[in-house]
DNA sequence: GGGCACGCTAAGCGAGCGCTCACCCTTGCC
DNA sequence: GGCAAGGGTGAGCGCTCGCTTAGCGTGCCC
């Protein structure tokens, strides 16, 4: 709600709400662990040796391990929900606002692979009311495109007869991205970024802004 | 190579070919356990107690934990190339083939939504060579689809410019279903496979089969 | 019909797990 | 300078993990 200026970039000064300086040490080693092994196969022993610390340091900041993961989910929703909104709530047509929804959101998941892998594909590690909470902020991520998905077809911009399931398959998409993103593949975020937002106007019918180079 | 005909459908008899019955048992016991839970988060006595057996049976038909997902995994991927072999080399124009592709593919991702999801998620749990393996069977799978593309723009059919990134969309878009589908939820595979299709034409500009109901 | 190979179990080994506890340094305040 | 507070450590508890081993029952072969 009141970090409104600094969503659109890459991943300027991530994390920057975490307060204690050590704390953020140990949850930036955790992002760092869970998205390499998985929630599961991650030890604290681990997650306090990346941080440079003992494994009794962890629990002087977080009281379980799922604690861990439940403020990196919900920290990384938050933001994801924050791109989507700026995007979507900016000027100009509802096919310029999508385009630049899934751009933005797709550089996200690019850039911040490691933090975006942990956000989409740890959730069920989560307990039961940890998860009841991050859906909720799941479906406000995908209020909001379908929102933009329902303004251009009222506009007449968009060609779209499942608004719904074309919705889940721009999401799908976008997300999907943290999964196969190489950071030393042949792209950057910012290219699967043009590239993605070009497939989604394709898939909404969007007047023929074509195939063209943006 | 010899799997030819039973291919196509849902999953009709899967998982025939694991001879000792009790070999079966227990595989089809770790398919539903790590689809889950995970693979680090099942435990072998886990997947002995769903197939109904001791922990120490596992021991008999498997060497470890880690061979019965490599066993899965292979199979797994083995349909994966089969179903979009036989999609992408039937009669017909690259659109119609294109669309035949994707709908199989996404109705196997949906309705067999368990092996799907430990086929394309749990790769990262396999051991070095183990995965090298079906890193090979997954570029056969990139293969074909790319195949595919490249022939209807050659026809002149599609309208790309990044085959490559473009096979890598399309690819991703159906794997991830294997992700969100929910068996209890409103649409059936069926339905998704005719939405999906329709939506990757669309990615592909082809010539306005437009949104057609079928 | 005696022997034996095979499929399976009960019990348990060593290791590593999440987490705790008693204690130690440093820092800031009077 | 004394001292309380809080961030940090070394050691280790209780537990569960993947996997092993000794032995048991059953059916097939000669």
């Amino acid at each position: 709600m009141s970090t409104a200026e600094e969503t659109a970039g890459a991943e300027a000064q991530p994390w920057g709400e975490v307060t204690p300086d050590a704390a953020r040490r140990l949850l930036l080693a955790a992002v760092e662990a869970f998205a390499e092994r998985g929630y599961h196969a991650t030890t604290t022993r681990d997650i306090a040796g990346r941080a440079g610390m003992s494994p009794a340091a962890l629990y002087i900041h977080y009281r379980t391990k799922e604690e861990l993961l439940h403020r990196i989910s919900r920290i990384g929703h938050e933001k994801a929900v924050a791109i989507l909104r700026t995007a979507a709530r900016a000027e100009g047509t509802p096919t310029r606002r999508l385009a630049e929804a899934v751009s933005s959101f797709v550089r996200w998941h690019a850039g911040g692979r490691t933090t975006a892998r942990v956000v989409q594909y740890e959730l069920d590690s989560l307990g039961p009311e940890a998860r009841a909470e991050i859906l909720g902020l799941r479906r406000q991520v995908d209020a909001e495109v379908r929102g933009l998905i329902e303004e251009g077809v009222r506009s007449g911009e968009f060609d779209v007869i499942d608004v719904q399931g074309t919705t889940l398959a721009v999401l799908s998409l976008c997300i999907d991205v943290a999964r196969w993103f190489n950071v030393d593949g042949p792209r950057t975020p910012e290219e699967v970024g043009a590239l993605y937002a070009d497939l989604v106007l394709r898939m909404v019918g969007a007047g023929e802004a074509g195939p063209a180079q943006r």
